[in-house]
DNA sequence: ATCCCGAGGG
DNA sequence: CCCTCTGGAT
């Protein structure tokens, strides 16, 4: 794509969706950090629904602890991973009351440092919480901009790299939200919607999907 | 059978 | 680089 098709590109998704926000379900900076650690593997939907529950009764490191590791595990068992979620949680948690004094670090080497947050975590909690303008590159945005040809690569770091090179301003800070969402709605992984995607002019995919795929609904006997 | 806002370990 | 962890939705 070329710079006036970058912009153009990011003008449309942000036209259709003025203040894009995650789908994750958070009351704080720690909740944050936890819904995402958990989020690995798992739809939104899926971790909302437990994180309802456990962050009615957790709201700080310390309430974790208290739950303890198995506490942790009854609330989310329906989500997949679970056991090692639950013991990077506990361990995040305890790092977080010894290093950090409870507080959720703002940089990224800081967070990394965090048991079970890797880049990709990190860069969503300094974007969501902290407002800085970061690419955190999940499934749906390495599929998009490899699809598309915004931004290609063979690593979510060759593709954040990209990214960051590229989405111009005003859009660099919410990017993160359009793409992932533009991902996860219309440029889905296996059928992309492209007969009502708002940017399929601009797009290389090579094996557009022009037509809704005729109903399954089976015919009355 | 495939995919979901990945990370850690070998 | 590869493998493993894992349930739920489609």
């Amino acid at each position: 794509m070329t710079k006036d098709e970058i912009f153009e590109f990011f003008r449309r998704l942000a036209e259709d969706n003025p203040a894009p926000e995650t789908e994750l379900e958070y009351g704080n900076a720690y909740q944050l950090v936890v819904a995402v650690a958990l989020s690995a593997q798992a739809t939104d939907v899926g971790v909302n629904k437990a994180t309802r529950k456990l962050f009615a009764e957790v709201e700080t490191p310390e309430q974790m602890i208290a739950l303890g590791e198995e506490g942790l595990k009854e609330h989310i068992k329906t989500i997949g991973l679970f056991n090692s979620k639950a013991k990077n949680v506990i361990a995040l948690s305890q790092m977080l009351i010894d290093e950090f004094g409870g507080e959720v670090p703002d940089t990224r080497d800081a967070l990394v440092k965090l048991p079970g947050v890797g880049r990709k975590t990190a860069n969503v909690v300094l974007n969501c919480w902290f407002g800085q303008e970061t690419f955190a590159v999940d499934t749906h945005i390495f599929r998009v901009g490899n699809r598309t040809g915004l931004a290609r690569g063979k690593t979510p770091e060759q593709v954040e790299a990209k990214l960051e090179k590229r989405v111009p301003q005003p859009f660099r800070l919410h990017a993160h939200h359009w793409l992932i969402l533009h991902g996860r709605y219309i440029c889905k992984a296996r059928v992309p919607e492209c007969w009502r995607c708002p940017v399929v002019d601009l797009c290389a995919f090579k094996q557009k999907v022009l037509q809704p795929p005729a109903s399954r609904a089976k015919a009355p006997k």
